[in-house]
DNA sequence: CTAGTATATATAGTAACTATATAGTCAAGG
DNA sequence: CCTTGACTATATAGTTACTATATATACTAG
């Protein structure tokens, strides 16, 4: 006698093989997906063990994103030639995820590195650094812009952002341009942009900086950020620095860990030159 | 004016750029998951910049498996530190969904090129060739075991190969013995099998073999198996051959991509050796 | 023969949307 | 000023893929 047809699995035991609850089978039956290969007469279930192969597979492609509906299309008329050609989509489908999870472990390490770096800096004293080249994304120019053509820029960048897996988790920043800072229009930004710490080749809109850096952290709402712009000046005056050509301003701590927005830090980074 | 500041923007455009349909920020606002900045005397939503990375993390987190009440307990009492401890947390999670993305991937792979392979073969022809040695991840010896038993078999093995990720995607297969073979008693298996293209370092429960197969195919349902092992053993016969000491069998065609078991197609290989 | 553990069906609940119906709001053109 | 069309709102129902619960029946071990 052959184990393998002599013995039938009920509903327990095939579902604790499949790792799924009873309920989850008597679904797929209900819906037609895997129906068991017998019932008896009290209506009780019979799984074959050749079904866990297709359990299995149904379970890889329900992984894979394909929706039982799909799944069972699939299964209505199958043949080695559509499980091929199924495989091969899946494939392309596969290769796409798993280049979003590297993105998204990028940029689980860039915040984590980020909160890091944050949580050692006193956030009440003025620095001067020479900060390296860096590589940045930046968005079309914003300044004078109006409300609507905000949005749209924004929109744009965005958009950009997530069509070429941009988003290295580095803050969105912004850039200011040395004229609107000496008026006092601190916010009056030039572009936004964001840091690429490893930059794509090929890709056309980036732009390197590198210098020396007055560097000063607000806390509070933005729209009290001239209070440390002052301080800023006042440092830049004892050190017999002038301003340079761009201001770059980036969210240390915003509202992804901080409530209120009293409780926000932005970091600003004064390119300064000797006098 | 700040233009941050000034411009909100309303829920379709927020929506838009979040890249999420209009009802779902509504059931985000309903349940207090994202709240837009600001609400008109008529009810209108206004969000601000500014929530936009709030957003993004939410769908990170989402992304990464966490439910949206999870996030929202997050979101309800943060702090850089707190926010810092989830990082770390979801760096392990992403870590290992990759690595399961990456088996799966490979599963894919390989299922990809046993169908290719499969599509290549005349079924009907019986041939001799020397396999080389293969790697394979054993099943407790199940020969003349009970019906209650073989389960138990059967469920530590799928067990094993989940929990040390053996589940190579190639087909589960069985190993009888040439004692029981000789009795004819070809559904008798001594082992269940898989085989380990890139098998893991350290594992214990693996075996080599090479060797020279006779091989073919029996098309059909499994209980008709013995027309062909007797295609085989005739075919044996006339090279001067002798059994050796262990048939395996795979399906090559199952439930997966064929509806009726007179379809499925097993391939049977028979070590041989000289008489 | 009974207790305990299976099995079954039927129904309701869940998460996270998604669609639909109905109604109020606003900006632009005639 | 009025209408049209595109927006906004709420409320409710539907969706997917389960998951839980209630009730009834069946098998199995002592």
């Amino acid at each position: 006698m052959s184990k393998k047809d002599g013995k039938y699995l009920t509903t327990g035991e095939f579902a604790k093989l499949c790792k799924v609850n009873k309920q989850t089978l008597f679904y797929y039956d209900q819906i037609g997906l895997l129906t068991p290969v017998m019932k008896n007469k009290n209506g009780y279930r019979f799984y074959s063990v050749h079904q866990l192969e297709l359990f299995f597979v149904i379970d890889l492609l329900k992984d894979l994103g394909m929706s039982l509906g799909d799944i069972q299309q699939y299964m209505q008329n199958k043949s080695p030639e559509k499980f091929l050609a199924l495989m091969y989509q899946q494939k392309e489908e596969i290769v796409k995820k798993r280049q979003e999870i590297e993105a998204k472990e990028k940029m689980i390490e860039a915040k984590i590195a980020l909160m890091e770096e944050a949580s050692n800096i006193p956030f009440n004293r003025i620095t001067l650094e020479q900060l390296p080249e860096a590589t940045l994304y930046l968005s079309r120019k914003i300044e004078n812009i109006t409300d609507e053509e905000f949005v749209e820029v924004i929109s744009d960048f965005i958009e950009e952002l997530s069509v070429s897996y941009l988003d290295s988790g580095y803050p969105i920043g912004s850039i200011t341009e040395r004229e609107q800072v000496l008026k006092g229009e601190y916010s009056n930004y030039s572009y936004l942009y964001i840091e690429q710490p490893t930059p794509k080749e090929g890709h056309p809109y980036f732009k390197a900086v590198k210098g020396d850096f007055l560097i000063g952290y607000h806390l509070g709402d933005e729209n009290t950020i001239g209070t440390t712009y002052t301080r800023l000046f006042t440092e830049m005056e004892r050190l017999n620095l002038a301003l340079g050509d761009y201001v770059f301003e980036e969210l240390v701590y915003d509202s992804v860990v901080q409530n209120q927005s009293e409780h926000y830090v932005t970091k600003i980074m004064m390119q300064v030159e000797p006098k």
